[in-house]
DNA sequence: CCTTCCTTTGACCGACTGGTCAAATACTGG
DNA sequence: CCAGTATTTGACCAGTCGGTCAAAGGAAGG
């Protein structure tokens, strides 16, 4: 690790440019091949860097894949926390699948890491999943709840609505090559936010 | 390979056996670690074997991924070929979500194996995508266009329909621990059939 | 019993894995 | 320019990878 870094902040322009480019090509490593089937050799190939170097500016290859997890946890929940009691709520719910799915058009590689560690089981974000998720899906059942009984919107199980949205939405990235493979050349690929916004409508309806 | 074989059918019980044996350790191993993630020590310890008698079966570690992909893609695809243009089409598009959904619950290792493969960019199946999968998916969105002419459901995009279906079908298979990490002990894990029929309904009734 | 064929395995191979290290190179402030 | 620090790398290591092979073990019919 370099010497001027306590486990945290680059202070080098060059540290910030060779962290970015490692974590970049570990991103895209990672997320075609799952954290067992990347290795070291083609992160640094990618990064156009040599494997030892790559081991100056992280310790072990875990260390990269846990930077690039933590790293994604935060971004990856921001659409959710952005999610107000206080606004109208199909507009709000609505809002919310708008930006999954934005989110997943615009940062696919993240989306496939994510899945890639999840249906392998978590091993490495389990308690993360326990925790901070968990926590932050409680308080916006919460909230959903209150909707429901206020009569907004209609009376549908809270956390099956929320899997339904990250389900949904998640589903273009993670699974692009199989939906590209069926809609072929003619059938427009990007239906796909119409379609959500007025399924979720008639789902949110009472 | 074994001598009395040519490419197929398994002869003697000892064969049928030990095939099964390898096959679902190798099922097992590819669908949590995917197939790059997957090593041949490990599926011989799974299966109770020892390594070179593995490949005394099998000619080498993408032969039994091959035969774990193509034996599954048959089967994978029956819920769909089981939806009749005949029947009444909400019910029949009702089925299939139940029947997908009870694939996912019965057979998750099978669809994680999937989903790996496809998140990985589907380097070994692509072919049967465009090909097997397209056309019978073609065939069964003409059916669901035709419903739709006749106004028998709602007039929603065919093609993001099914990958709906699929997506929140699967997902619970292939996300299990994050449904299981977010649900905890308290909520209901077995909520999702009741739901997915009631936000369908919604979906296609006109 | 022996022969024949099916099955299993220990020892082994070259390639690759994550990771180390000392030495070489570039960069910086004085 | 120089000293000191930050960065880069070639050579290397022990362990694991997928796969081979010759030889041994097992079953079954005659």
């Amino acid at each position: 690790m370099p010497v001027g870094q306590d486990a945290k902040r680059p202070r080098t322009r060059i540290q910030q440019r060779n962290r970015d480019l490692i974590l970049g090509a570990a991103l895209e490593v990672f997320s075609t091949h799952g954290f067992r089937g990347a290795t070291l050799d083609q992160i640094a190939t990618e990064a156009g860097l040599s494997k030892p170097n790559l081991l100056y500016y992280f310790p072990s290859k875990e260390a990269i894949h846990n930077e690039l997890l933590s790293g994604l946890m935060d971004t990856w929940l921001d659409p959710m926390r952005a999610l107000k009691s206080s606004g109208e709520p199909i507009g709000e719910l609505l809002a919310y699948v708008d930006r999954k799915l934005e989110m997943s058009r615009l940062y696919p590689r993240e989306s496939r890491l994510f899945a890639n560690e999840i249906v392998q089981g978590a091993p490495r974000i389990l308690e993360a999943l326990k925790g901070d998720l968990k926590e932050l899906v409680d308080e916006k059942v919460a909230v959903i709840r209150d909707w429901t009984k206020q009569g907004k919107i209609a009376d549908v199980h809270p956390y099956h609505l929320i899997f339904s949205i990250w389900s949904l939405t998640q589903h273009y990235a993670d699974f692009d090559v199989q939906v590209r493979a069926v809609l072929g050349d003619e059938e427009p690929y990007d239906a796909a936010p119409a379609y959500l916004r007025e399924i979720f409508l008639k789902i949110l309806t009472p």
